[in-house]
DNA sequence: CTGAAAGCGCTTACAG
DNA sequence: CTGAAAGCGCTTACAG
């Protein structure tokens, strides 16, 4: 690899000269201009980012940690959606993106990313306190993305979960159905956790008898925690006559829907299901899904945005961005 | 951020003793190390990743290049599949790994990457001719994965598609089935055209009518595409009595079926489907979706193990490595 | 075993 | 407008 000081000799200026021709920044005349593009042109010379960072204390590097127990991680349904919006955003931005995934919550990752003194970083997922501790002590700039965090004054981005639960059981209830089972996921997870929330006030309020008998907590999020979960309860299900189902994510639904089909029940003929996300995979089922949708593209968007102007030093408004969830009215929920 | 300076001075010792702990190579004293060790400690120093690459001429960093015209990419079931191997490997090899996403098969991303001086360069997806040029001038090592190249000495990993095509006919045949419609993927993408190659190859040794009219093809390897050109062949379909259908990659048999399943249409009572690849979501549709399994996961861990090797001058036997794929029997595919 | 010095490839005042 | 010099935070011979 070439450098600086090679394309100063051959173009017979300072490296000075030439440096400043490259920033475009500070003095240079149009002749000098003119014979240091040439080589630079000639030689296919690259600009040393590495050398440019060490004095500019500047990497133009983010990195984005996605912590989750279970695979997949970059190509998961939903938090592969965030990353591809942030890859996309970022590199709008001229920063070049880190992508890291961790299974378990260690320091391990987030020290590798301080260690390249990336400018910013955008965790992903639920974080254990003591890993915000560790980065905030850094001070790099951080965002969460579709977590929750108890520390005030972090930025975070999310979902307004409390509110898609609350369409979910309205869409639901509207149709007619007077019994409905939910599959709710992991609710030390802020996501699950509120759509359960808001699903269940959406219900009080409506004097819909809705307890603690008509939800199964499950252990994960996954298609076949809710395909499994399905199963365990399903002579309890026959036995309530249950007409819906409402899983806290599509996935979950999607599992219980497997289930049913397995079992030649008809959706929706027979009980209608729900989920929440609207993953690719939602739309392409047969029947296709009603879910809430999350909009992901706007969060990876977001998240670039703000986290740019933490880095640099520009005020930030909000401390915590909620979004708004749309309801997705597809095949599998039909009037009861 | 603290720099080694600074350690030095707290214990006392020189920025020449404080690096060789650090390291681990070079003579310092058990007092002296365990002096500097306590201080690092203390200040939870983290060594400058970006100063390290300067003096060693090694960032530790590898860039992942994906081309891809439609969304999504990172989130891609397949090639998200390959990604996500790609970060668990690397990681475990110490590198970081950036994720760079292109729509347009531009030297921008590529530049960049330069620029950045990543040790190495992992390319996935169908490359142009003038991209590999471009980088196989600066003499970084570069690795593709699951594309094509005229270029002799690029490694390169593959599937063995024809192979797999070849299969995906044996299987269809063995079953039963005598006329087979085929959606074929984009014929310019070396993983389309080979499938499409081994299953005429095995019609064609079998003496089984298989011509030009069995096939219909299509202008990208969508679900989208699989349904539109489904339905656009319907009547030819019909008027064929077609037993079964092979679509080049999941997503395309997937679209296919969907089509399928809104007219009516039994999988695979009346028509079989298969299709290619594995994804996530071919087990998880009912009917779950007969298929041959690429092996994604191999696929990005011999691309870091390979581009280690490369990188660390050592030498690599194999220039091209081709995977065999494997059938995977499911529900959408049964006896004629 | 230890420290001073040079150097990685740039940028940034500063003097001219 | 231009160039010499210092410095970003490290590592690596080299002399002691």
């Amino acid at each position: 690899m070439r450098n600086i000081k090679e394309i100063a000799q051959l173009s017979g200026v300072s490296k000075s000269t030439v440096s400043r021709v490259i920033s475009g920044s500070g003095y240079a005349s149009q002749e000098a201009r003119d014979k240091v593009l040439k080589v630079i042109q000639e030689l296919q010379y690259k600009p040393n980012a590495v050398a440019r960072a060490m004095v500019s204390q500047r990497t133009h590097n983010i990195g984005v940690l996605i912590y989750r127990r279970e695979y997949p991680v970059a190509s998961h349904p939903f938090y592969g959606k965030i990353l591809d919006a942030i890859l996309a955003s970022a590199s709008s931005m001229n920063y070049s993106v880190f992508v890291t995934t961790d299974h378990e919550m260690s320091l391990r990752s987030a020290d590798f990313m301080l260690e390249k003194r990336v400018d910013g970083l955008i965790l992903i997922s639920r974080l254990e306190q003591n890993v915000i501790d560790h980065i905030g002590k850094f001070g790099v700039p951080y965002i969460m993305v579709n977590g929750s965090t108890d520390v005030p004054g972090v930025i975070h981005i999310v979902n307004r979960d409390q509110s898609g639960g609350l369409e979910a059981a309205r869409h639901l209830s509207g149709l007619g159905h007077k019994r409905i089972f939910m599959l709710a996921g992991p609710q030390s997870h802020r996501s699950h956790h509120l759509r359960l929330e808001g699903f269940r006030a959406y219900m009080n309020g409506q004097r819909v008898e809705f307890g603690d008998s008509d939800i199964a907590y499950l252990l994960s999020s996954t298609f076949e925690e809710g395909y499994r979960m399905m199963k365990e309860h399903w002579e309890h299900f026959r036995s309530r006559a249950y007409t819906a189902i409402f899983g806290t994510n599509d996935m979950i639904a999607l599992g219980a829907m497997k289930f049913l089909m397995e079992h030649s029940i008809s959706v929706p003929g027979q009980v209608a299901v729900m989920g929440f996300d609207d993953n690719d995979v939602a739309s392409i089922l047969t029947p296709s899904l009603t879910t809430v949708r999350v909009d992901t593209e706007k969060m990876g968007r977001l998240a670039c945005v703000m986290l740019d102007k933490l880095i640099r030093h520009e005020p930030v408004e909000e401390t915590a961005v909620e979004l708004e969830p749309e309801l997705v009215i597809r095949d599998s929920t039909q009037r009861f």
